[in-house]
DNA sequence: CCTTGACTTCGAGCGCGCTCAAAGCCGTAG
DNA sequence: CTACGGCTTTGAGCGCGCTCGAAGTCAAGG
């Protein structure tokens, strides 16, 4: 596979694969003949994996050492697996506190509701008695 | 409150207050006589909030256009309401992916566990009859 | 009076993660 | 033969969100 069908595979640009292998986070790719990168399919699953850690915010810094330590081998094992489980452990606090702002953003919703709510309770007074402004004010922020 | 107490309050720099003030994140502050900012409280509750938004990954271009809409004063509620209930479903549809990547991550801890036991296994079987290296290989990445 | 230290503005610089442009090579189709 | 698309390398540039440094003002304390 060459390279511009691994793009479309994967989802990463070309020009982001290339950079990857740059950087490391790919192992540098077999050559054909004339020097063009050819891939294995097997390679789609690592780039999986990688925008995964990605996607769990794990910095690229951090991805090059798992991809480092992949690179050297078994041996690495323990060591790789010690650095993902300090990685599911950062996942974990992250999800509980986009938990807790989310019950924050419920609430502040929750409030621009209840200000609507007044709103238009003001509006059906209006239309039976000629009303006042009211003086809805949302709730500070 | 001058701009140094804040920034301990906060847990913002001075440097970072005065740069979100400058972009409009934060409202210009009162000044003392001196053309010092001088702060009431209150704007920690603020402050805090933005945090909650920057936290849930919401864009500095889009909690400006909150902003805008919160000094443009109550009567843009509807739309600040509808600003974050649109980010409240990007924010839940992240966790749930994250929780996917959770799982991901989980059973690749998982085999590595596994290939280590099998590793202690082999030590074992090593200690009572004289073993040959083992085969054990990662799962491939 | 002088120092200290917190403040002021402005603009430059940084770390991250790409993203792209330039210039050139290769192979196939028309 | 030529044109085309897709590949190669290298190095520069970008968008984001700060972060910092320089040069100056001001108020309080010794």
């Amino acid at each position: 596979m060459k390279i511009g069908q691994l793009a479309r595979r994967s989802g990463l640009s070309a020009h982001t694969i290339r950079y990857y292998e740059r950087i490391g986070l790919l192992p540098r790719a077999d050559r054909d003949g004339s020097g063009q990168r050819d891939y294995d399919v097997s390679i789609l699953i690592w780039i999986e994996f990688l925008r995964r850690l990605k996607t769990t915010g794990m910095p690229i810094r951090e991805m090059l050492r798992y991809a480092a330590l992949r690179e050297r081998g078994p041996a690495t094992g323990a060591e790789r697996r010690a650095l993902l489980e300090a990685h599911r452990e950062t996942v974990r606090a992250h999800i509980e506190e986009l938990r807790s702002c989310l019950l924050v953003l419920d609430s502040k919703i929750g409030g621009y509701a209840d200000a609507e709510q007044r709103i238009e309770e003001n509006d059906a007074t209006d239309r039976h008695h000629d009303g006042k402004q009211a003086g809805t004010r949302a709730t500070g922020a």
